[in-house]
DNA sequence: GTCCCTGCAAACGTTTTGCACACAG
DNA sequence: CTGTGTGCAAAACGTTTGCAGGGAC
């Protein structure tokens, strides 16, 4: 697939270096960032990017379909770039580190569905990363 | 198993007009609450209820595993007092219904694990109710 | 009587919005 | 040139906290 900001400018997005920044931060990252860190990383590259900029931006594409919004237990909204296949998320509960994973969609069956109409599945498999056990673990 | 009002006193909780309030709405509701519904809700019973005592018993009842906190997308927090069965849930992404559901965990392959180790699995099935499919349908 | 719980209101962190200016197209 | 995106600051939202008074045990 084409590059994100490729996309972006075929669907007639006007581009500017502000958004392009924001776009480019969220392609490069594999873990998936709160407003305010993709605030942070824009900052760093070009500092006159506001807040309100990236909020509305992140808005922006996750209407597009360029992103999906996640709401990871600290309250804070989460973006996570993968919109091409089909995952599954991995989360640390101690540091929140969430990592992309694959794994079969569990079925719901028949006399569970109430004559709900199914759209998708989201899947959290909750779990402690190798560096948070390693910090908990028994002193020798 | 015995009511929730009676468990927390077994527990040596101390028991307030307000808080034996809070609790009697989490456990006759099937639905899974927000802390503003639930301070409405108890506010209609006992209007000598105040938003911080809901907040500060809520997260007492969610301390004490007697509620399961959730992060429903709209960015606030639920309330789930079904913590005796493993369930997951099923959501009307039009209306935020939520109703409990049992089906089988998805497993993690090995190769996915990343070396973490797993807690729990968390599945939420994304649908339209009923009620928002019909809402929808081309009139006739 | 003691200590914990309560209400109130202010503080907090995150996200949204109103407005005049600036720049991509 | 025009229309849309921008920064800034203020507001909105859900939640937490500090404090003095009150009620459960």
């Amino acid at each position: 697939m084409e590059p994100l900001v490729v996309r972006l400018r075929n669907r007639g997005w006007r581009l500017t270096a502000q958004r392009r920044v924001i776009a480019e931060v969220m392609a490069g990252e594999h873990v998936h960032l709160a407003a305010d860190e993709v605030f942070d990383r824009a900052r760093a590259v070009l500092p006159e990017v506001s807040r309100a900029t990236v909020y509305n931006t992140l808005n922006e594409l996750v209407g597009m379909g360029e992103l999906l919004e996640m709401t990871h237990a600290d309250g804070r909204k989460r973006y996570d770039p993968n919109v091409e296949e089909r995952h599954h998320h991995l989360l640390c509960v101690d540091c929140g580190r969430m990592l992309d994973v694959t794994a079969d969609d569990p079925s719901l069956p028949d006399d569970q569905r109430h004559g709900f109409e199914l759209l998708g599945i989201e899947v959290t498999f909750r779990a402690r990363c190798p560096a948070c056990v390693r910090a908990t673990a028994t002193p020798s």
